[in-house]
DNA sequence: AAGACGGGGCC
DNA sequence: GGCCCAGTCTT
């Protein structure tokens, strides 16, 4: 869960998912769709199938117990070198090296690394530090005080070198560069997209569709949806048509009821929210579609926006 | 090596 | 509005 994500997003997640799975064989046993539920709203959905797929492996082939070495641990899905790094070294306290977004900051200040630190040189060059600086004795306990210096003191817009144990050893510190480094490569551009989103209605049920593999939000449900051309986007026959090819249904389109904003990876999406009626046609084979009535939305994992369109929806029942 | 993958918090 | 977050996997 804490990959790439910030521990106050994380902590309630945590806690419910553990209330919920509290041994790695009820995850293991349990449903996907109810995993990427209790995931509904943290993000790299990927994650969630791959702990689930995790614990499967570690309850049906491992008999239930994790791999206590860093190799064993890289065998299973979701854990890279970090990870695995992290699980040996406060898990077991192992000595094991770690290297993520604090210690990265951290070690690339102390060495004065100017370079790219996610480069192949400069992940060899921290990795290599992070290995050599690693104690005998309480080397988990190393890892996470390091860790714990490197998102308190050793901030990235503001850090506090006066406050710092090892600024004496700081390179960047030394040379007054800790606002250079480390350097990272700046994120790729934001593109806009307008895309609507239409509650198909029939016999007061809404239709929703399970998002495939290779799409964004895989494994999550959402309404009818697809991107709008610039041209288009008010263009209500070709919506009308675009509901059409997606999934087989003529329908009547009511006005739109809400505009959403989200950013989500390297897009702005506007997205217009639309309720229609059914008024013939049989739904399109191939894809997974289910009739929901709006009382029973919340038993489906809806990617963010989904669920804010669900909400209104709900709401406007009223 | 570069891109994809999310959403929220902070300034 | 941009930056950043207890990274990993795919192409």
């Amino acid at each position: 869960m804490l990959q790439q994500t910030t521990v106050v997003a994380v902590v309630p997640y945590f806690e419910r998912f553990m209330t919920r799975f509290p041994t790695v064989q009820q995850l293991a046993e349990a449903e996907e769709s109810e995993v990427l539920k209790q995931w509904e709203g943290l993000g790299y959905y990927s994650r969630a199938r791959n702990i689930h797929k995790a614990a499967q492996i570690v309850s049906s082939q491992l008999g239930g117990i994790f791999p206590s070495d860093v190799a064993g641990l890289q065998e299973l899905p979701g854990i890279g070198r970090y990870t695995a790094g992290a699980i040996v070294s406060f898990a077991y306290d192992k000595r094991a090296p770690i290297v993520e977004a604090n210690t990265l900051r951290l070690y690339a200040r102390l060495l004065g690394y100017d370079g790219d630190p996610r480069s192949k040189e400069g992940q060899q060059v921290l990795w290599s530090f992070a290995e050599a600086v690693l104690p005998k004795t309480q080397p988990g306990r190393f890892n996470q005080a390091l860790m714990e210096l490197g998102a308190s003191l050793c901030s990235p817009k503001l850090p506090d070198c006066e406050q710092c144990p090892v600024s004496g050893f700081c390179r960047a510190f030394r040379d007054q560069t800790q606002l250079e480094i480390p350097q990272l490569a700046k994120r790729a551009v934001i593109t806009d997209v307008t895309e609507a989103s239409i509650a198909v209605r029939r016999n007061n049920a809404y239709l929703l569709r399970r998002r495939t593999t290779g799409e964004r939000w895989a494994g999550l449900w959402d309404f009818v949806r697809f991107e709008l051309a610039a041209a288009t986007t008010d263009d209500v026959p070709h919506i009308v048509e675009s509901v059409h090819q997606r999934t087989g249904l003529k329908i009547d389109l009511g006005p739109q009821l809400a505009e959403l904003k989200h950013g989500v990876t390297r897009y702005r999406i506007t997205l217009k929210c639309f309720v229609a009626d059914s008024v013939a046609g049989t739904l399109r084979d191939g894809e997974e579609w289910q009739w929901v009535k709006a009382a029973k939305f919340d038993d489906f994992a809806l990617s963010v926006t989904g669920r804010k369109f669900a909400k209104l929806l709900a709401e406007s029942l009223f």
